[in-house]
DNA sequence: CTGAAAGCGCTTACAG
DNA sequence: CTGAAAGCGCTTACAG
């Protein structure tokens, strides 16, 4: 018969309905225990013809899993500035848990106060914590606070696996084809200096100079457009033959854009300017780019954690593609 | 005493440190029922000293209510495409649920398979639901299906309370900024004709260039940048002297302005350009708009579902403001 | 392999 | 105003 509506089914109607106890039943939709294949059967067909779920709130409180999984945004500061990254990854990440019935949360992780993980440990509802733009020193209190419950889109340990886009070999393809393309004179535009995470592309782009025997040109940004701007005033002025401007994400790459268009210097034919991240703008402007898969990227974390398995294993490195269009 | 560490403090470790019973705690805790105000004292100081924080599993399966608030986006095909402004409202629902120990879902509400809120409705976990980019026709159903558990950003009915910017109000002003500086040719880019939320500062603009005995020039658009770059060139080549362009969001605006500018068309010399949202790239790029408080928004929206009161005094229409930049 | 029972942490009638 | 008891929906030892 129709279940009545305005109600959810619940283990004992689907064990009512299957003639068996509100154990075996269970023991049938968790798949744990010894049960026979007619129970298997009986209780499967009553829980379809339910469109039974089991209540995670119930079942929370039974197994101590939690009913949410948080993204927690490290920021030198205590107030949270939600740029679009983050909402990505908090999208992302919550699109991935809706069918396992698990909420996200998103929470700022002040380095100011007292230890923020602390708490996070404690609280029995969270499944899992997801790290945003963390950093080495908070690394070591997170993996203590939350065993086997953490995992960091960015650097990680050996407590907390890491689950991030190549971004060390994605700055390598940049430069690489810029250097291909007879590109000489490079400058970096680079990101937050506390941010880790970010040292990886700049390594790469000072190895393959290096290599090249070519000098190495470095200007500090802050991932924003605002910062380009400025960061390719300064390279030209510092460096007038410069015919080439990397940029560690696009939004900087467009400053980088938007300044030399203003000063007349042209783009690829003067100089070349390369982004990184694709973002959907990037397309509209022309910008050469590397891919980052954000959305992927947090739908595995997201993942790793509701499935509890947060061992060393869990590593994930995502790959960076060039992305040709006008720009270089 | 410190709390043991590693386990969160329930309800009988507040009790028993009060010197009451769990009963009492509870009550004192919820506000609900008479109690003493020694008892409040004493439990309040208890709770506070343990960083008590009710479970909200526990407390979700004795009253029923949800542990966890889903952002359903409207969407005509099945796939779930996750864009900036959705992304932000998630995230903004993520921050505002947060210290309620809630956590937020997205979810695609697909108007091509069976009705997507009978599930939602009948599922205990879900304490409301926010509703994004709805269609009226949708909202019957919605409010059916969730009495009381949902709140629409966009248009609202009798059982579903909207909150929105008043992007009217927006509109006109915009609208009356341009003819104050003398414009009179003026186009509206629009955006996709399925949402009604939309056709609100198409009206608005419809109305004001009527009242001034002017014509109206509409051109279709659907909230991407292309879709302004191709819309400022079918308005070019229909209205040749045309003096103005409204977008009704600035991404669809800063195609307009690309398009001018690789035409040679001086802005805000030769056309006065205005978008709506302001982005964070408006700044950037030097382009007028009207706010739209996206964030508190969906942080208001969050709130009401928190707080179970979704009647029609829940209505809330946010101002938006008009931002002179450059381009008009 | 199965069922009866205990219990997760909480709230709320029910007596006092 | 307070406490003892019942019960939300589930899982998991414990006997059989």
């Amino acid at each position: 018969m129709a279940m009545p509506t305005g109600r959810a089914a619940t283990i004992i109607d689907v064990a009512n309905l299957a003639g068996v106890s509100k154990s075996t039943a269970s023991r049938v939709l968790t798949g744990t225990g010894r049960v026979s294949s007619a129970a298997v059967a009986v209780v499967t067909r009553a829980a379809d013809e339910l469109h039974y779920v089991a209540n995670p709130a119930a079942r929370a409180l039974i197994t101590m899993s939690g009913t949410r999984v948080v993204v927690g945004a490290v920021s030198p500061r205590a107030t949270l500035s939600i740029d679009a990254y983050l909402s990505q990854v908090v999208s992302a990440a919550a699109a991935a848990c809706g069918p396992e019935r698990i909420g996200v949360g998103l929470q700022a992780l002040s380095l100011a106060g007292p230890d923020p993980f602390a708490e996070l440990g404690r609280d029995p509802t969270v499944q899992g914590v997801v790290l945003v733009n963390t950093t080495s020193s908070v690394l070591a209190a997170a993996g203590r606070a939350l065993p086997g419950r953490i995992v960091s889109i960015g650097v990680g340990s050996a407590a907390v696996p890491s689950i991030d886009v190549d971004n060390g070999a994605g700055a390598e393809t940049i430069v690489r084809h810029l250097l291909e393309s007879g590109r000489r004179r490079i400058a970096m535009v680079t990101g937050p200096q506390w941010l880790p995470c970010i040292r990886r592309p700049v390594t790469a782009y000072q190895q393959l100079m290096r290599d090249a025997g070519l000098s190495t040109r470095i200007v500090a940004g802050d991932f924003t457009p605002e910062s380009g701007r400025t960061a390719a005033a300064a390279a030209l002025r510092r460096w007038p033959d410069l015919d080439a401007i990397v940029a560690i994400c696009d939004d900087t790459a467009l400053g980088v854009l938007a300044e030399l268009r203003s000063r007349g210097v042209e783009v690829p034919g003067d100089v070349a300017v390369v982004g990184f991240d694709d973002i959907p703008f990037a397309e509209f402007a022309g910008l050469t780019t590397a891919t980052h898969p954000v959305e992927r990227i947090a739908d595995t974390a997201a993942r790793t954690l509701l499935q509890g398995r947060t061992d060393r294993a869990a590593d994930v490195v995502f790959g960076s593609e060039l992305v040709l269009r006008q720009s270089a």
